[in-house]
DNA sequence: AATATTTTTTAGACCAATCTAAATTTTATA
DNA sequence: TATAAAATTTAGATTGGTCTAAAAAATATT
């Protein structure tokens, strides 16, 4: 049984793993959990006595195979409930994330369970991120970033790597979400800034929106 | 801003002072939460010093109108999460009360009133107690115990005292539930058990049970 | 009313999770 | 490769919530 601050540390760590290979870094997760080194390396021996990370003094942390299925449970909770709330209580996909992350710590197999179910099996959670299922396995779509789409090479937007509300409002105004076509019109050679056509409407996108986006071509 | 382990006493205290009029002892706290007596004195100051509750020594406590306020913030989640995993999640009235005493602490007072729209504005849960709305303003049904059901008055199932899963798991088997029309035929004056009618089939309940049931006349 | 019992509080300790400051190890740089 | 800088760990303290054991107050009983 998991406290609230061991599941915070895994779901950190098994977040941190995805985007870096190899272990994980003290100092990246004192970072992304808002504490400071020391407490973090003392949790490190703590989920290390329980066996959900392999740490050695000094080289990081990697989660082992009980980890990894421990964060899981927490990122599949997290994301049917950001489901949950966008599909049925009128949030706002940049809303979701504050109130998931205490949703998440709900200990109920059933209610997952069925959480799941009533929401019809969902495989994808309001930002594109894939959901776990009773098994623990999801599959992501094959994506690229929007700064890799070819030119005049149709995709849809499946995703975006930054989950922050600044960023999930830029493009809500721009009218860009997961679903929306793009076409990408002209490539500026001389800052990468995008001419794009997304839905209806054609704009200027710069190059740091592009490696935001993830693309299904 | 209150810890889970403050909002859970406030929250008994609430209930505490529901059934006894006056003060609520130590003690008497310190079952419901499962606690030593030596702990709930401690709380019992520091909600003090937070003024949710007036605190005399060795007298016990009552809850301040801050404290009211915010116990029935949580009794309103707790009943609100209760009709959800009832009416959507499949759960059985038994079922629900461990998963809300963790869904009631959720701080988001639009997940909140989000949940209470999508359900309705229920004005009662699954076990018959009203839910506080948004003003915290709650009505309960102008109700009797079923002890006090005089014969041949019919009258409806419309909540319990007590909320165990044996006592309501025992209530299924029975066929008895909220909306359960009740007609007492007989009571027993050697035990005061009593012969009833319970929607379309008749039978005997002990006395004990029938003061766990409330009845709208 | 005096004494016994029960309830409540105090004092001192513990645990999990955190912190700061200092020590140590690793990594980068001159 | 020696040294400086950065990252990490250790040692010791703090906070919130809990505990046990002993003391104090309130209540019940003779």
């Amino acid at each position: 049984m998991q406290t609230l601050s061991t599941e915070n540390y895994l779901k950190a760590i098994y977040h941190a793993s995805q985007s870096a290979s190899g272990t994980v870094a003290t100092t990246s997760i004192a970072n992304k959990i808002g504490a400071k080194p020391s407490s973090v390396t003392d949790m490190f021996k703590k989920l290390s006595d329980q066996k959900l990370v392999k740490y050695e003094k000094y080289q990081g942390v990697s989660l082992t195979n009980e980890g990894v299925k421990t964060a899981l449970r927490i990122v599949r909770k997290h994301r049917l409930w950001e489901s949950f709330l966008v599909s049925h209580l009128n949030f706002n996909w940049d809303e979701v994330h504050q109130v998931a992350e205490q949703l998440e710590h709900i200990q109920s197999e059933k209610l997952t369970n069925e959480l799941e179910r009533f929401l019809d099996y969902p495989t994808h959670d309001p930002h594109g991120d894939p959901i776990p299922n009773r098994a623990l396995f999801m599959k992501s779509y094959n994506k690229i970033l929007l700064t890799e789409l070819p030119l005049n090479k149709e995709g849809v937007c499946v995703g975006v790597k930054d989950n922050s509300s600044d960023f999930l409002r830029y493009l809500d105004r721009r009218q860009i979400g997961i679903g929306t076509p793009i076409l990408v019109l002209h490539r500026e050679d001389f800052d990468q800034s995008l001419h794009i056509q997304a839905g209806n409407s054609t704009l200027m996108i710069t190059q740091k929106t592009a490696e935001n986006i993830y693309i299904k071509p």
